[in-house]
DNA sequence: GAAACAGATAAGCAGACGCTTATGTGAAGC
DNA sequence: GCTTCACATAAGCGTCTGCTTATCTGTTTC
């Protein structure tokens, strides 16, 4: 399941770390690991998991590689949450009201 | 931290079901069970997972304990998905200035 | 109050997770 | 082409998860 890979990524602390420091700006493993007392495998590791739920992507530049939140993976989430509207708070209710107006 | 808590409870497909079944309508544990292969011990500890998570509620009802789905955790998650907005479809974020102009 | 029932808790165990150290891979620079 | 650098992968290890069986707690019913 895809929803098991995106919630057990960010079932991790560190991980939902790095993916907030992405969401800052795309950045190299190198830089992510800066102030984060963690080991080059470890971050290494995380990535991967991170970009196996969909929720980072990559892109080698030389001999770096380059990170970016990975706009699927937070769809994904926003349409598993979607689900359950019926229990948000009335505003957010409204708001889809709108939404819907919005699109005819 | 309470994000843990709740990625973590969701990160388990037969919570996720579990889950779901009280978003249709709230439910003891006996009949949650109903046609879900799963063991009565199991299920209360699913349970009481996602009960610490606030994404689900107790009451009990003589010697039965009602479960349904607590907004609180859901709302966390909204919340927590809030901040990544950037990343969301242009018309999500359309809709959100729609929200700000209604508040006003 | 004893039996029956709904559910929680305890203990134990196989498998998964996240970390570590060590090593491999691919690009850059000389 | 050899070294250096950025990163990935492998192997091993302690800890956590989710399940099981067994037992306990609390409520209803007779």
């Amino acid at each position: 399941m895809v929803e098991d890979d995106i919630f057990r990524a960010l079932a991790d602390p560190t991980r939902r770390a790095i993916f907030e420091k992405l969401a800052a700006g795309s950045m190299n493993a190198s830089a992510l690991r800066q102030g984060m007392a963690i080991s080059q495998p470890a971050m290494s590791q995380h990535l991967a998991v991170l970009r196996g739920a969909g929720l980072v992507r990559e892109a080698r530049q030389g001999r770096f590689v380059n990170y970016d939140v990975d706009p699927a993976g937070l769809a994904l989430i926003a349409q598993w949450l979607a689900k359950y509207r019926a229990y948000w708070p009335a505003r957010v209710d409204a708001l889809e009201a709108v939404l819907k107006e919005m699109d005819q």
